[in-house]
DNA sequence: TCTACTTACACTTTTGAATAGG
DNA sequence: ACCTATTCAAAAGTGTAAGTAG
């Protein structure tokens, strides 16, 4: 169940030696995951005692995780064809989704995992004779917003347990989306990170050397698109996501004359089935594309100033993905819904056994209990308790300016922009002043700066007075999310009441305050921030 | 006319309540 | 009364196709 079959790959991202799982992390992690999978486990560490020292113990253990990108295969395929990314009004999951294998942490430590998505370049793209081309300038930034994982925050053994995924993760082109979902522009490129951040009583709150983490895999980058461009992609999600079986190809002599026709893509669909008949000449050509350029510059492993970054194994940096130059060997024609061929009908569909599943496999985080069992449920804490995300969203210029925190009103659902993002370049584990810990009223925004190397300091300049977090129901806003679209849904049903808000836990109010102070402080983007209420009762295992 | 976007639709998986059985 | 397994309908996640807007 935890080590699933994409994931062995993507270890060879982080492999490194290191002594064994310390008697403290077989305890806590019923299933380690390094035993099965032959990983050697990076150092551990202990919980940090009163007297140690923690500041060394917290950079130890922080450049000591390991993350690793589930079906990483099939995420290259993806990337090999230009990967893109659906965005639509009321949100749109991503596929495939992104799921990672977490090592090295101290089990006992707990730890925030999120993830944010950051434009990958200034352009704007379109997609011309079957392939990418710069369009233009990138239009501003959509409103900084981040995806913080609906377990966090959890000990260190609970996030190496199993996969950690973030396949609820919605992306949308609303300007003004009230769910939390990630704002992202259309045909526009972008590149998803992920953020750990060491969450413990002992060394996060009020120390000054809280570190986090971020974690880029160059093969997750992404063109988001109101509707597919390029059919290659079409195909590769039709073939591996469930939820579009309704669109494979049929029968046996389907499959037959798929399997002739490709190597590559062994199960054939309605829609490439129509291309081929329009355009008989069908063959894939990896094209090179400017993300390559991009990555080149990343180095496996960047430490500046204390700070560290993990990448993938330079051998994974992109193959190419979306070409800056035109490519005449490109052969999958542009069709169009217009195309004479749209109309045929081809047998009846059959059942795809044999095609992996990307979300079947997916048992972690399921069924999060309703809010109040949360709230009030010890398990909440548990290994095992899955919850619902949180969206944190940027504050926009308006409040960056703002150096007031009880002045300010509660901060409207709606989104605010990134004061000025810069292209995604790279990325890095941190160690950073942090802001001391003070009680926060209800609702409070953060202008949140995420980390734009390399012009990130490690150490943050950030005043406290700029500091306002909004703090939203966890309930109110998962169940809008996951449960009640806006009226402005398709399928519109019944809608918990958005505004429906609860006294934050100051435990949780502590993490957004250690998030934006510890984390995200950068002088080019600024983040705002509607947390999950606070529902954990002990930040430690202890 | 073209491109980007929205929306309804059919099909699928997921989820959770209801029920049955031990 | 409690627990577990099964069933089933509603909810939610897909890409497609048709239409709209600029």
């Amino acid at each position: 169940m935890l080590q699933d079959k994409g994931l062995s790959e993507s270890e060879e991202a982080f492999r490194a030696p290191g002594p064994a799982l310390s008697e403290a992390s077989a305890a806590n992690a019923p299933e380690p995951p390094l035993a099965a999978t032959g990983l050697s486990g990076a150092a551990l560490g202990s919980p940090p005692g009163p007297g140690a020292d923690v500041a060394a113990a917290a950079e130890q253990t922080i450049e000591n995780i390991k993350v690793g990108l589930h079906e990483k295969e099939l995420w290259k395929k993806f990337h090999e064809a230009g990967t893109e990314m659906i965005i639509t009004k009321a949100g749109r999951r991503m596929f495939p989704s992104y799921k990672v294998k977490v090592t090295g942490m101290n089990p006992k430590t707990k730890y925030i995992l999120l993830i944010d998505i950051v434009p990958a370049d200034d352009h704007r793209y379109k997609f011309c004779d079957n392939k990418w081309m710069v369009a233009g300038k990138a239009e501003p930034a959509m409103p900084g917003r981040l995806y913080v994982h609906p377990d966090s925050p959890a000990t260190g053994a609970h996030w190496m347990r199993q996969l950690v995924s973030f396949q609820k993760l919605k992306l949308t082109n609303n300007h003004l989306d009230p769910f939390g979902h990630i704002i992202l522009n259309s045909m526009h490129k972008y590149q998803p990170r992920l953020h750990i951040v060491k969450a413990d009583e002992n060394n996060a709150f009020g120390s000054k050397n809280t570190a986090f983490c971020t974690h880029v895999f160059p093969e997750t980058s992404f063109i988001s698109v109101t509707s597919y461009q390029n059919h290659k992609i079409t195909q590769l999600k039709i073939e591996n996501n469930p939820f579009a079986k309704g669109f494979r190809g049929s029968d046996d002599s389907d499959l037959r004359v798929a399997r002739l026709q490709s190597k590559e893509y062994p199960v054939i669909s309605k829609s490439i089935m129509r291309q081929r008949l329009v355009s008989p000449q069908l063959s894939a050509t990896p094209d090179v594309g400017p993300l390559l350029g991009a990555h080149q510059a990343l180095q496996h492993y960047q430490h500046e100033n204390g700070a560290h970054t993990q990448l993938a194994e330079p051998q994974d940096l992109p193959l190419s993905t979306f070409p800056t130059q035109r490519d005449s060997s490109l052969f999958y024609h542009c069709l169009k819904r217009r195309d004479s061929a749209r109309h045929l009908d081809l047998p009846c569909k059959r059942s795809y056994l044999e095609a992996p599943s990307a979300v079947g496999e997916d048992h972690y985080f399921r069924s999060p209990p309703p809010y109040d069992q949360q709230m009030l449920s010890p398990s909440y804490c548990s290994e095992v308790t899955p919850r619902e995300a949180c969206m944190y969203s940027g504050s926009g210029p308006e409040i960056a300016g703002v150096s007031g925190v009880d002045d300010l009103p509660p901060p409207p659902l709606s989104c605010n922009m990134w004061t000025s993002v810069s292209p995604y370049t790279s990325y890095s584990v941190q160690t950073m002043e942090t802001v001391p810990y003070q009680p926060f009223p209800t609702h409070f925004t953060a202008t949140t700066m995420m980390p734009r190397l390399p012009t990130l300091s490690a150490q943050s300049s950030q005043p406290p007075g700029n500091s306002h977090f909004s703090v939203y129901n966890q309930l109110s806003q998962s169940q809008v999310r996951e449960r009640g679209p806006a009226a402005s849904f398709p399928r519109e049903r019944g809608l918990p009441p958005v505004c429906e808000r609860k006294p934050p836990s100051p435990h949780l109010n502590a993490a957004n305050e250690f998030l934006y102070s510890q984390t995200f402080l950068s002088r080019e983007s600024s983040l705002q921030y509607h947390s999950g209420m606070g529902t954990v009762e002990n930040w430690t295992d202890g």
